[in-house]
DNA sequence: AAAGAAATTTAGACAAGACTAAAATATTTT
DNA sequence: AAAATATTTTAGTCTTGTCTAAATTTCTTT
């Protein structure tokens, strides 16, 4: 059996991994709020037992039996993220952090029944692919909403889980996966994206774009 | 924030207050899988934070504060005791080793949810209360199966969750709490003890009669 | 009441996982 | 390319909670 610290280190080593490609020390040192000597430390010890590669002064990689653990980790997490929405009625913005310290509580045998109740389901409340058992997880064309072209609908497919604020305010406006809209204009000098959604205009702030993804809505 | 093994520890020797009135080292040795040793070093810690009085090779006691945080716990416990069963079809002999797991995760914000979605419940799966928010709970009288005179109709009102083979065993008679039935004879020389339910007659080992706590059917 | 047995506590060690301060290596700027 | 800055690693410490072995105290038996 893992520690949960381990378990913490995967988890945010797959995610850096998916959406910096580059793992640096210092990175996991902000995302899981331990001093980068510490990191260091629990990196010596995750290559020991070949969860992940490393180079010194060079960034960590998962090997294929580290990235099967993080998965499954993964795979936890938006379910119970889902299932805290769907059956107890926890607010999107919530459900995170409220998710986070179940990751490391969660039998196989409760996750199954979880994923029943729930229907077998393919994406967690905020759009991200849940992870299935044998490891396996879909992959997605989507551009984040700052590279789309102004006059295009769009369809939202993710939004990033990182900050309740921003996700109170995209549900405040309607804004949620699946959510169909236009984007009608791109102010200039890092200005405001303008989108229009249930016949009003909303704009998105630069920063905020770079973390909803968005595919070209086909019709 | 307390710790986990701390609120393990206040845990159990709330239970072991309960139910054998002194609660000894070696009893909570026993309960928590930890060698004597380990307990005294922990004993000493929770003194220091008066959650618990002691004095030398006596037993302890818990504070006020103790209790307090006892019944918080266990509150929690039951609470997802009974979720999972009603919630989640997990069957009655593995809802306190699933629970367990749980005690130290739940936010009361998730907590308020879940005793809302089961109706302010009174007691969990096993017939045990429930401790309320404000740290009281109902106390009942009811006397251990093992000491009822024969040809007295009874109602089960809570059974041990300490063993899993049991509460399959009673489950598949049928026998649960709420169940009425009726304590046919008591054979001698600690033999079992028969009972009467749904017409058919069982028996119960004097070992299992400890557990099972019942009272007089009112009719 | 003394001897033996059982329970409890002390003493000292260990593992996990965090920390700080200082040293080593990389990267960026001039 | 040298200097300045930033990142990463090493070295050593601390805390929590566990352990074993040995010493102490209490309980039981004779």
């Amino acid at each position: 059996m893992l520690s949960q610290s381990i378990e913490d280190y995967l988890k945010v080593i797959y995610e850096v991994e998916s959406s910096e490609g580059k793992v640096s020390t210092s990175a996991l040192s902000e995302k899981l709020g331990v001093s980068p000597a510490s990191v260091t430390g629990m990196v010596k010890k995750l290559s020991e037992r070949k969860l992940i590669t490393h180079k010194r002064y060079q960034g960590v990689k998962l090997t294929p039996a580290g990235r099967k653990i993080a998965l499954e980790i993964i795979r936890h997490h938006r379910l119970v993220e889902l299932y805290l929405k769907e059956a107890l009625g926890v607010p999107w913005d919530q459900v995170h952090q409220e998710a986070e310290k179940w990751d490391h509580v969660l039998a196989e045998d409760l996750e199954d029944r979880i994923d029943k109740f729930l229907g077998y389901p393919g994406t967690d409340p905020h759009g991200s692919p849940i992870p299935r058992r044998d490891g396996t997880m879909i992959a997605r064309k989507c551009s984040a909403l700052e590279d789309v072209e102004p006059d295009t609908l769009v369809k939202v497919v993710e939004v990033s889980d990182h900050d309740p604020e921003l996700l109170r305010y995209l549900g405040g406006i309607g804004l949620y996966p699946e959510t169909e809209m236009t984007v009608v204009s791109k102010q200039p000098f890092q200005g405001p994206i303008i989108v229009e959604l249930t016949g009003k205009e909303y704009p998105i702030g630069r920063n905020a774009a770079k973390y909803i993804m968005v595919e070209k809505a086909k019709n």
